[in-house]
RNA sequence: GCCGAGGUGGUGGAAUGGCAGACACGAAGGUCUCAAAAACCUUUGGAGCUUAAACUCCGUGGGGGUUCGACUCCCCCUCUCGGCACCA
């Protein structure tokens, strides 16, 4: 603590004002560049860390340099209502965060920026008949307002909004690399689409078949699409799982969405033709009891009868014909409502099971899924719910060939009977009397001993659709050379190309434009067509374009892309929002293969990657699988590139809780959206943020009312008049006083390293509480106190601390270090149990050995003592007869 | 259906297996005031008992179990909330 003369007062009788004092020091946050560290230095230090709390200090006393500590938010899609409540929450909680850590000795770089791209951002705009330039450039500066009066502590210099054509530039570049890497192909594909929006939906935006906004039933259209090859990195993705420090939920979350599975692709001669189909199973245990095989709509064989490759007759082709059409037509809703009834067609064909000789009819249906596995399976319908549906919908057989736990091995008849998970094999030959699990291994080895099938992996994960016909996102930067086409010509058949990837044919006529930013144009008329086309789609002077391979006539591609795709990659951005022409942080090698970019901008691009990968990453649950996964994926690609040296973006991601209203998320279209402009201005920020953070744990949030902001106001208050009416002084504190002080630091900082907020502001308010009742207060008391609420209420303890006298921001002073030795009592307190009820206490020295005794005399009288304390005794326990155990 | 997270006073919520209900809101009573607001003080899980101090019993969705001791760990049931879902 610093020399401060005894009954040091500081300017007294000054009553409280947040709405003077918040602004105050906001400005002079950002004036003097408090929270903006310098990235290219070795030991970037924020800009007022001189002086005598300052960070010199500290590391002279830890010994140790300071460490980077990247404190990365997910940033929002600015909406026209701003900032709701709801974000306060989550941004200051965070903030607290970061905080924490600055003054915990780390160098802190803590970024925002807008997600403003995208599908959101753009049905607002046509919903209030705006244009989605006009509608993000108005609350792009409401949002940065209201981001700065909650008082958080971003790094304001390295922002970056998705839609400004500096940082999409790069999101065409990456999209271009992919490309080049073959990660990144087009070709037709079902997409969601809403008649009544007249545009296709991302998946995320379909929720049980209805489009998210209007309830409409969403209908598949067949379109031609972009996709990232994400597939490519499935087990990566899996594998790296679980060296994450992630929430096990949140893993596990991923885990299910890519969804490896182990299975084998079994094929099944056709009887009376030179043909075959093999489907795909986890359980070709149960073959014996195959009876049936059922294939997708999609399926190949499907247009093989129809187009009359396989010829059968023509009446059932127009059967299938007929059903195909239906099931085509079904939307995703009404497949999935009618779940339960299944339905289908028989193709007059049979396969044969090499197993039992059974002839299994072959079936249309369009409960098999086209997309997942081979698009066909082989029917059980003893051991598959499903199956035993079908089966008993069309009079199929159903036999049995596991017995499970109930020991019935009778006909399965109900569909109670059907036995999926556990059971012995019977009625299965060599199979019998085995285990499920060991049948399975043991008949995957026979079928491809024999030659039937093969072990495969599958993956729920599918690539990425990348397209969208929109008009509010970054042009796909490709061109389409037709000529170019028709020679098989394209940026694979160059010689760059050629060496990076071979057979992408495929792709013929596609190259990508090096000349980036292809830029947004600003046309009046950008509402989606509705047509399978983008609205750029309309405008020759966009597309039309000259092709670079051939020098003819070639078109640009006229989608855009999707916004995940902007806000997959934003975190490395951040660290480069002043390099003009480079893009993220990188070996100086790769850095230099940028056109254009100074030497200066290569060194920091080589410097800053010491700030990667984040150290933590906080976001909304709601995230933990797309865009947690697709930032994940890109980094995988950019990293075998080259580009980065690490393939995790996120060591650690937390994920928040969410500020509901009414039992329900807020947002416009409920009516329930609370502004927190009203409360700051009434309240100021620090009340705000503070209640926010103590209505409930930061990992569950809770449902506003603001019924308690009055207690959050009056607690600042208080604190603020209790150090200000209170003689300061600098005598020696008691030991009672100097263990509350002790256990107070050391709770909350537990708590602030776990993010328990609530728990942490409770603790403080507990100190104050005892505080209060003492006759005057302590200068190290009021400067530890200061410094624990400070993240919190940021505003109102610099002013506190700068009316102490201090020069420096408390901001960048050192978190209170808590002292072991007040934690410890010399006196134990020991608990006396009978019959396990307390029935007194009594307090024996730990250090003098007569507790021994002691204790040896109430066991013998038969009494139970049993605990603890917080000094150096952990746990005393002592059962009747003998001391068990005596731990110091 | 599968997976996950939960169930504690009037409310939000605290409790490394060790005195359940920290902290706050609300409520009741009081001080100040002509009055109100603000501020401050006291009480506040339920029941019983006592002149009082104090004390006793019951209490963490329900039922079992492990333990000297369980909100906490294990099993079964139940309800709520999230995520995924005709994935073979």
């Amino acid at each position: 603590m610093s020399k401060i003369k005894a009954k040091t007062t500081y300017s007294k009788r000054k009553v409280y004002d947040h709405l003077s004092i918040e602004p105050k020091w906001q400005a002079k946050w950002d004036k003097e560049g408090v929270y903006q560290p310098d990235l290219d230095a070795a030991n970037p230090s924020a800009g007022s860390r001189k002086g005598p709390s300052s960070l010199k200090n500290r590391k002279s006393e830890a010994g140790k340099k300071s460490k980077l500590f990247y404190n990365l938010m997910m940033f929002p899609y600015p909406s026209a209502e701003g900032l709701h409540v709801g974000s306060i929450f989550t941004f200051g909680g965070i903030d607290v965060y970061g905080r924490f850590k600055r003054m915990m000795g780390y160098d802190v770089f803590e970024p925002m920026g807008l997600d403003g791209f995208g599908i959101h951002s753009e049905n607002h705009a046509i919903k209030t008949n705006d244009h989605p330039v006009d509608h993000a450039k108005r609350t792009e500066k409401n949002f940065y307002r209201q981001l700065h009066a909650i008082g958080n502590s971003y790094a304001w210099k390295n922002k970056v909004e998705t839609y400004d054509p500096d940082y999409y530039r790069w999101t065409q570049w990456l999209f271009v690399q992919l490309f080049k890497s073959g990660l990144a192909y087009k070709k037709n594909s079902p997409v969601n689409f809403c008649p009544s929006c007249k545009t296709v939906l991302s998946d995320e935006q379909v929720i049980d078949g209805q489009c998210e906004r209007c309830n409409s039933v969403v209908e598949k259209r067949d379109l031609e699409q972009w996709f990232f090859k994400i597939t490519k990195y499935a087990e990566q993705l899996l594998s790296n799982i679980e060296g994450l420090d992630w929430s096990h939920k949140v893993k596990l979350a991923q885990k299910n969405w890519i969804g490896k599975k182990e299975g084998i692709n079994i094929t099944y001669q056709i009887a009376n033709f030179q043909d075959t189909v093999t489907i795909f199973t986890t359980r070709p245990d149960t073959n014996y009891g195959a009876t049936f095989i059922a294939i997708a709509p999609e399926h190949e064989l499907v247009s093989k009868l129809l187009t009359g490759v396989v010829q059968i007759d023509h009446q059932i082709v127009e059967k299938i014909q007929v059903y195909i059409d239906k099931a085509k037509n079904k939307s995703e809703i009404e497949r999935v409502a009618e779940g339960k009834e299944k339905s289908g067609v028989f193709t007059d064909l049979y396969a044969m099971n090499p197993f039992t000789g059974y002839q299994m009819p072959i079936w249309v249906s369009d409960f098999v899924l086209g997309g997942f596995g081979t698009g066909a399976l082989v029917g059980v319908p003893g051991h598959d719910k499903r199956d035993f549906e079908f089966a008993t919908k069309f009079e199929l057989e159903i036999i049995r060939v596991v017995v499970g736990k109930d020991g019935d091995k009778g006909p399965i008849t109900t569909i109670e009977q059907v036995q999926e998970e556990d059971g012995v094999m019977i009625n299965s030959e060599f199979l019998d009397s085995m285990d499920i699990h060991k049948a399975t291994e043991k008949m995957m080895d026979h079928i491809e001993s024999k030659g039937y099938g093969k072990r495969v992996v599958t993956y729920h994960l599918r690539d990425w659709l990348i397209s969208r016909q929109r008009y509010w996102g970054p042009p796909i930067p490709m061109i389409y050379c037709e000529s170019c086409a028709k020679t098989g010509d394209s940026w694979f058949t160059t010689k760059e190309g050629k060496a990076s990837k071979d057979d992408l044919s495929e792709m013929a006529g596609w190259y990508p434009e090096e000349n980036l930013p292809v830029k947004l144009p600003y046309i009046k008329n950008f509402k989606p067509l509705g047509t399978g086309k983008a609205p750029l789609a309309n405008h020759p002077e966009f597309y039309e374009t000259t092709c670079p391979h051939c020098g003819g006539k070639a078109i640009r591609e006229t989608d855009v892309s999707d916004t995940f795709l902007d806000s997959g990659w934003y975190f490395l951005r951040y660290l480069a929002t002043d390099l003009k022409n480079i893009p993220f942080p990188m070996a100086k090698e790769k850095a230099a293969e940028f056109k254009n970019a100074t030497k200066s901008e290569i060194e920091s691009a080589e410097k800053r990657r010491a700030w990667l990968p984040v150290t933590s990453y906080i976001g909304g649950a709601e995230h933990s699988v797309l865009h947690l996964l697709y930032a994940r994926f890109l980094t995988m690609a950019l990293k075998d590139m080259g580009y980065v040296d690490f393939d995790e973006p996120f060591a650690r991601f937390y994920a928040h809780g969410l500020i509901i209203k009414d039992g329900a998320k807020m947002s416009k279209s409920k009516g329930n959206i609370i502004n927190p402009d009203d409360y700051i201005h009434k309240y100021g920020a620090d009340t705000l943020r503070t209640y926010l953070l103590f209505l409930g744990p930061f990992n569950q949030g809770g449902d506003f009312r603001d019924s308690g902001i009055d207690g959050m106001s009056r607690f600042l208050k208080r604190v603020w008049k209790l150090f200000e009416d209170s003689e300061v002084t600098n005598s020696r504190l008691t030991d009672e006083r100097l263990k509350m002080m002790h256990e107070t630091i050391k709770g909350a900082t537990e708590d602030m390293e776990n993010l328990r907020f609530n728990t942490s502001i409770a603790k403080l308010m507990t100190y104050y509480n005892f505080l209060s009742k003492q006759i005057e207060i302590h200068r190290e008391e009021v400067e530890v106190y200061l410094k624990l609420l400070a993240p919190f209420a940021p505003h109102m303890t610099e002013e506190m601390w700068s009316n102490l006298g201090n020069e420096f921001s408390i901001h960048t002073s050192s978190w209170p270090m808590f002292d072991e030795k007040y934690l410890k009592q010399e006196n134990v307190t020991i608990a006396v149990q009978v019959n396990g009820k307390l029935r007194s206490t009594l307090t024996v020295s730990v250090k003098d050995g007569s507790d021994k005794e002691l204790l040896e005399k109430m066991a013998r009288e038969d009494v139970h003592v049993s605990k603890f304390l917080d000094g150096g005794v952990r746990k005393v326990i002592l059962v009747p007869g003998k001391i068990l155990n005596f731990v110091v």
